[in-house]
DNA sequence: ATGAAAGCGCTAACAC
DNA sequence: GTGTTAGCGCTTTCAT
């Protein structure tokens, strides 16, 4: 037997369905689902039973429609981390964070941030999302001009004072790094270099002048090697810095696979860890555990990360265009000490 | 000086701002926009640049309301590679492969399997997508369940024989490993052990049935041990067999940071590669090309089953319901043969 | 507390 | 070839 109220078959029930099921308004019910006030409990109470049983879901489309998307936009260039971390780690927690909200994340894997920029301008003319999170943030980022002309709220990443207009999530890097040489100072290190990512990236230029101003402190000189970013380019810059005629004791280096890919060339260069070269890596992953020997790596970031983008993004959202940008900031843990650092024997 | 007919300022452009300035109506507009006959050159002409000069963009929350939600959906446990390959590497090709027919990528993370399959369900329910990707197959898989249930068009991804009913990318992973077989028994290796991912994983025992009949063919035979695919179940499976009284001259893993881990037990089993011992990764990286020595691998997949899951997914939404449903083939190519392999030494 | 109805931006059936 | 118009499913005044 067929409820004469139930919606034609092969069609998903819509409010509609529902209001005559439970003999009531549509606006009843969209109040009634949406928690609003305005409905007595016992017509709420009825509406949300039969909307369960007639297994009624919002339509996104339609309510988008009204609500304005319930999304937020992450352009991610292929190859790169998102300030360091796997990028899915911190889509997952930046999703399980947002859902609650009625909110999805719209990922997009982009060639470079020339196509980020153009896919964002895209997005504020679709009106496609809420919010965007620009991470990996380049000097005079052509990305943030576009987020600007879009009309977009964005949540950018980066250090603590980068675009003080915008949300943000403020990352300690130069602290950790700083950390970090203040480490190698306590271990007799007097040369250590830096292998970073690309040298416009703002996060890069912050986690090295965290480490020089550390080791400076110390006494210590820094020399830094600014690279693509890539396990070959810091091999070729590692190479070049080891093979120099006062190479440096310490390597830092910014990422597991930059890291990884410098203890192949330490090897090469008949150096023995850790006692001819302490290699730091700037980011941890079960890569940094299983090399030989381990590496002493800064933890990455992850879930964290995902966490406080969607604070910053929920605050962006819920701030009117007059209220000041919302800043979260976010703290680097400490370093894993492993085999791959020891005491510079002089 | 304003033109009259611009829209209200603080207002994207609609199509009814376009049919105005154009001095059409918005059916024009909507015909000339989406290249449907019925519209003069010089009218289709005029639309498109007034269009142009308005900045006017599609409202995808509009669009979907009609013509359905313009995309594919693509539940990823969080930490599992897509049938091998870098979860973004197929995304990325995937979505630039869908881009021109105006489709997008929904990628969620989720936590398991169950979770999975509840995500396909409600977006069955909320009609959030017209398809749905399903990599890494289990036996039994309760999300093919799900997506039957939710009356979801699903392109899976697995062995040849894979599901018939369902539309599916069907890697050729037998004979890939079918092809490693071979190589080892060339090389004089007679007893192989092959650490894989989980054993209920469809894709799991194809490998290792190709491996298998390879080897039995030549007389060799296979030792296959299941892990939960981590580099720590990796290791230690490699140390059981490793510490077996007859053990193998040569093993097989199923990922990169499995063959990584099993070169570091190897190490510290003191056998020296590759004359102790024979290593391939079923899946190559940068870190087969890093480790000491190199690892002998199989390429893994990346863009080529982003773009074969993009004509699949095209042919399954090009088809009727009555249609037979899309296999698209894909081989694995050749092994990239390193220093990780050699001559079995009897 | 509840109902009627307008309308978000777009498409498509139908009329001219 | 072009205009009119009725929705898609939902939220939200505005009446009652």
């Amino acid at each position: 037997m067929t409820t004469p109220a139930a919606p034609r078959a092969g069609r998903r029930p819509t409010i509609s369905d529902v209001a005559r099921a439970a003999g009531v308004s549509t606006a009843v019910v969209s109040y009634a689902l949406n928690d609003r006030r305005g409905v007595s409990g016992a017509t709420r109470e009825r509406v949300l039973r039969v909307a369960d049983e007639l297994g009624w879901r919002p339509n996104p489309a339609a309510r988008s429609m009204r609500a304005g998307a319930q999304a937020v936009g992450l352009a991610i260039v292929a190859g790169e981390a998102l300030h360091g971390a796997p990028v899915l780690d911190v889509v997952a927690s930046l999703q399980r964070a947002l859902a609650p909200r009625g909110l999805s994340v719209d990922l997009r894997v982009v060639d470079d941030d020339v196509a980020a920029a153009e896919l964002y301008t895209r997005w504020g003319a679709e009106r496609r999302c809420e919010a965007v999170v620009v991470p990996n943030v380049r000097v005079d980022d052509r990305r943030l001009a576009a987020v600007a002309a879009a009309g977009l709220r964005a949540v950018v990443v980066g250090p603590p004072h980068i675009t003080p207009e915008l949300s943000a999530v403020e990352v300690d890097d130069a602290d950790a790094y700083a950390r970090v040489g203040r480490y190698l100072l306590d271990l007799g290190h007097t040369r250590v270099a830096a292998v970073t990512g690309p040298a416009d990236w703002v996060r890069t230029a912050e986690c090295e002048a965290g480490l020089r101003r550390a080791l400076a402190a110390g006494g210590a000189e820094l020399e830094a090697a600014a690279t693509d970013g890539t396990a070959e380019g810091a091999a070729a810059a590692a190479r070049r810095l080891l093979m120099a005629a006062a190479p440096p004791t310490a390597l830092v280096l910014e990422t597991d696979l930059m890291a990884l890919a410098a203890l192949d060339v330490a090897r090469r260069t008949g150096l023995v860890l850790p006692w001819d070269l302490s290699v730091v890596a700037g980011a941890d992953s079960v890569l940094c555990r299983l090399a030989t020997p381990a590496l002493s790596s800064l933890p990455a970031l992850g879930a964290e990360l995902g966490t406080a983008l969607a604070t910053a993004v929920l605050g962006a959202l819920a701030a009117g265009p007059e209220d000041a940008p919302v800043r979260v900031p976010l703290q680097v843990a400490a370093l894993a000490v492993r085999g791959s650092t020891a005491p510079h024997a002089r």
